[in-house]
DNA sequence: GGTAATTAGTATCAAATCAATACTAATGTC
DNA sequence: GACATTAGTATTGATTTGATACTAATTACC
């Protein structure tokens, strides 16, 4: 059941395509990113956890589960990210690589021996094909979590309204306004709360709330051009 | 230096991937794909142009090399949509078709022999996994739209801001508000005004402009939940 | 036990943004 | 020359935003 994924020597045969797979949780208040021992030199010593992508090529379930195999867990959320390739170095000897995205609640239970987390901001070498993985993946992760759940797959099943936020800062990289952030989450209907609060050392106790989407497509806004420019 | 794209006799032989791309143009009020004829099956006698991809895998420039060479121009923009595979029928013998989407103005010099414009609502049928290619296309072209200048790619160098206009309102599939587009235009300093109009039959004649960015990033506006649901 | 510190959550308000409507401007058609 | 037609702008009321300041509930500390 187990695949084997990211074995280094054995994975070294020849092969066109590579499948390589970035993992990211909170770690306290920075994203963090699993790598695996290994790599293509000396000098890089760590790697993303990649497979060889086989002929079946169920890509979005092979992602899947050699991100289950390297994280431990079943990823809570997986997209592709893309192909890299154009010369870059990587650890297998594929020209081309395809990319996914994974993102997991922080803290599970124990990583896979040899596995560990590494702050985005102070990342160990690695191949250059990878490193730019794992900056397309950041940059996926900001674009895409206002339209896909991906804030709500990095927290546990309840969380407070602070530790949501707290996810939209760390994603977004910058501070986001309290009042305004609730009041557009409320008119989302994206959350609901529970009976239950959480208190967490000295304050007021914090209520629970869970992921449970319930309305519909709204907004038709204006055209925004402001991503525009230069 | 024309590089042989889609003979689909001579690249049928087989190749892990396959490299696909997908040029619209408007046409008219809609958005146009290019076909080329040849495909899998018989009832399937249309495809998106397509290579092999060579080991060498250079994979941006692969994909504006096989545009030109389809097109007959080289295209005002392309960007890669994605690795597509899950099985689904493709007119070559690859397992993995890497998709790129590409813009180009309406209308150019006359298009390479058996080259076809089709209205995105009007396709033939195509192969199933090139279908998706489309489909992911189209969806890239809406999304990436404000934050690439794809709407200005897909018009001549100067334009008039209703032809500007047009051009979001196909890609969004909807009415757009002409005051308060242009108030966000120019709020986004992104056009210049020409000294020149333009008479397009009746009625008063339109300003050309060109596509100039000149301002940078502003907005930091709050978090949008909008896109997010059910 | 009481007071301060701390975190959760809400209310108020002014400024910015938006979209509907209605207007002015310049051209071709008849 | 009146009118239809398209370009472009002004006005205005409604909505959205973000700053500030407030209330609420708990722990820390004396």
């Amino acid at each position: 059941m187990r695949a084997r994924v990211s074995a280094p020597l054995r994975a070294r045969r020849s092969s066109a395509v590579s499948l390589d797979i970035v993992i990211c949780t909170p770690h306290g208040r920075r994203l963090a990113v699993l790598l695996v021992p290994g790599g293509p030199s000396m000098r890089e010593r760590w790697m993303l956890p990649w497979t060889t992508l086989t002929d079946a090529a169920a890509l979005d379930e092979t992602a899947v589960t050699a991100a289950a195999s390297a994280g431990g867990v079943r990823p809570a959320w997986v997209e592709q990210i893309g192909a890299f390739g154009d010369g870059k170095r990587h650890p297998s000897t594929a020209t081309v690589s395809l990319a996914y995205v994974a993102v997991t609640p922080e803290r599970q239970r124990a990583l896979p021996a040899g596995a560990k987390w590494f702050e985005v901001d102070a990342l160990p070498p690695v191949a250059p094909r990878q490193r730019t993985m794992i900056e397309t993946a950041v940059v996926t992760l900001r674009v895409r979590m206002d339209s896909s759940p991906i804030a709500f797959r990095l927290l546990a099943p309840t969380f407070t309204l602070t530790e949501l936020q707290e996810v939209y800062e760390l994603l977004l990289g910058r501070r986001v306004h309290k009042a305004s952030f609730r009041r557009s989450l409320q008119a989302a209907w994206l959350v609901e709360p529970m009976d239950e609060w959480r208190s967490e050392g000295r304050g007021r106790p914090a209520q629970l709330y869970r992921y449970a989407p319930r309305k519909r497509r709204g907004g038709r806004r204006g055209v925004r051009f402001e991503l525009l420019g230069g």
